[in-house]
DNA sequence: GACCCCATTGCAATCGTATGCACGATTTCC
DNA sequence: GGAAATCGTGCATACGATTGCAATGGGGTC
């Protein structure tokens, strides 16, 4: 034996020292052949003994299937993203896929780029998190007979599954709920305008406040980013007529502008200014910021995204389907409340 | 053509629709291979009109090489673990190769299992990520010749490598600046007990307070956890005798010590307790927490892992390497300052 | 013009596994 | 008890690429 210890075992390899034929080998580690018990036994001590296991990959070959799911991402410091990725993964580990991450560049048109290579490693399906992908180059994926799910994304092509949140009853509430505050002067902090979620959030926002007869008061862009966030947030906030509520498109921004609102701006939350997020990252609980935000629940959006995706996977041809899941308020301390203290107007 | 449009095209056809052999194809798209001007021009345009690209999978199981690269990653919640898997991801790709993604379990002892399912896709090399592995596992896979990088974790095995920032000089740094800023009872909340980043940073602590003779006034484990942390938090610092400085083995159970500290026991910090961490993640800097720490630069550490797996992948057999990353203070106001106002202390 | 060298290309084997087919053995059923 | 159905197993092929080997041909040298 070669100094670097025993090399890679097949199933030939088992197979022999089992007295038995390779396609033999091969039955008793596929789950749907037939193989007698003592066959089945003898082989599996044989493999034992070696160490042997499958080879994925050229089991792949064969089958078609290679139990790997393409992930496009881009947004991971946005604490929301992590979540979801982790749970996931989770979840198809759980049913016997993996996940094989690709980052998003930053730029739009390099995502077909990305999506290729995804296509290169034969994957069984591909997931894209809040990242946008040509009709094109999704209509290839699917002529190749490789489900997309679309995750925390809308588009209009019907052809496509897609799971989302309720963006746009979640921004609806927030908009009743400061309206019932008591508040007068509506700011928006808006995400990256290509986004379906901020469109959306944005237009219930607005929907609401206009039944009132109101427009926004002031509107700026922090295209999810925290920095940008802060600098929109110094800008909507300096001069005199602020105003006194501000819906900022995800947590993660809001963090930013609440930062800037207490510590380079002086202001007291909620009593000068009340401020409302969207997503309910575990940090928007922390008391620092306790922030009153829409529930973007990680959980309930991974489970249908994995049921959507396997059932593409597993059943031929499986229509397209959405998922919209709930978002409903989450009420702490950064927003004043109404006068009776309750909300009634989470619907 | 069936419904569905077009179904996976191989290099067979391409060979057959540019009038040349298989082999042709598969070396006009192998790097290193001869082929002649013309013959490169007839297969890429051949190969452009059919939408050919060659299979990854089937390329690895004759090459040996799947160009994956498997990271078992755990603590997603700390911020300090998705910045890693962004750059690692992002710098891999760069280089031609993918992260397959494999969330470890709580319990220790199932990381062997995990690591089985990752060498059944036969990657070319493992990152785990601040997870334990057994030395047993890890030895098959070298004898599989399958390099494995230990990220932010060190081990006794000196065949393996590791890349960790220098944690032991990262707690002394902390400890010398409290001292110089006229703390006298330490606390410490600590991490995982078997993680050897928690080791290190302890023991770094310590010995630099024992060079003045003086030890832990109160200790504490919040095994990483946010929730851990805050319990331990409130325990430490009910009651009149408490420490009036402590280090918190990571950032994220850094801030949760934090808002315990001043929104459930009215503490000032850093007026009545100074707080230190360990990470320098983004949030730290934010001016709701403006964290006093340490830099465990996410940058570094994953140019090194990234070097010396490729330099492994590549290179047959390249002796074991561990790196160690420098880790700065970082001087911010959640820690009373030493008189003079600067910090000579961190060496 | 004979020779050699090198670049280019096709043929065929190979990677490790799954699976259709044929065949023998066993069971089931009337 | 014989036919039919069922089960278990091996043989051989296929998946889609890479690559050693040999054949071809053109160019350079003497």
């Amino acid at each position: 034996m070669p100094p670097g210890g025993l090399e890679k075992i097949t199933s030939a390899e088992v197979a022999k020292r089992a007295g038995v034929s390779q396609s033999a080998v091969s039955r008793v580690f596929t789950p749907g052949a037939s193989a007698s018990p003592e066959m089945t036994q003898r082989v599996r001590r044989a493999a034992d003994e070696l160490g042997y296991r499958p080879n994925i990959l050229a089991r792949s070959l064969i089958t078609g299937r290679s139990r790997i799911i393409g992930l496009v991402i881009s947004y991971l410091e946005n604490n929301f993203y992590p979540e979801v990725l982790e749970k996931l993964s989770a979840a198809l580990q759980q049913r016997g896929y993996h996940v094989l991450v690709f980052m998003a560049p930053q730029s739009i048109d390099n995502i077909d780029h990305v999506v290729q290579e995804i296509l290169d490693y034969q994957v069984d399906g591909i997931v894209t998190a809040s990242v946008a992908m040509s009709s094109d180059l999704a209509m290839r994926c699917r002529a190749a007979g490789i489900p997309v799910v679309l995750f925390n994304r809308a588009q209009d092509d019907p052809r496509l599954s897609a799971v989302e949140s309720d963006n746009r009853s979640g921004g609806a509430a927030l908009a009743r709920f400061l309206l019932a505050g008591g508040h007068s002067r509506f700011g928006y902090i808006a995400g990256w305008e290509g986004a379906s979620t901020q469109r959306d959030r944005e237009a219930g926002f607005v929907d609401v406040l206009a039944q009132s007869g109101i427009t926004l008061h002031a509107r700026a862009v922090g295209n999810f980013r925290h920095d940008e966030a802060a600098e929109a947030a110094r800008t909507m906030f300096t001069g005199p007529d602020r105003p006194d509520a501000v819906f900022v498109a995800n947590d993660h921004m809001a963090f930013a502008v609440m930062d800037v609102l207490r510590f380079e701006l002086g202001l007291r939350i909620p009593e000068d200014v009340s401020v409302v997020g969207f997503d309910d990252v575990p940090m928007a609980a922390w008391p620092s910021y306790n922030l009153t935000t829409v529930r973007q629940s990680a959980e309930a959006m991974v489970t249908q995204t994995v049921d959507i995706l396997i059932d593409h996977i597993e059943q031929d041809d499986s229509a397209p389907r959405r998922a919209t899941v709930p978002a409903p308020l989450i009420q702490r301390g950064s927003a004043r409340l109404p006068d009776n203290g309750s909300n009634p107007y989470d619907t």
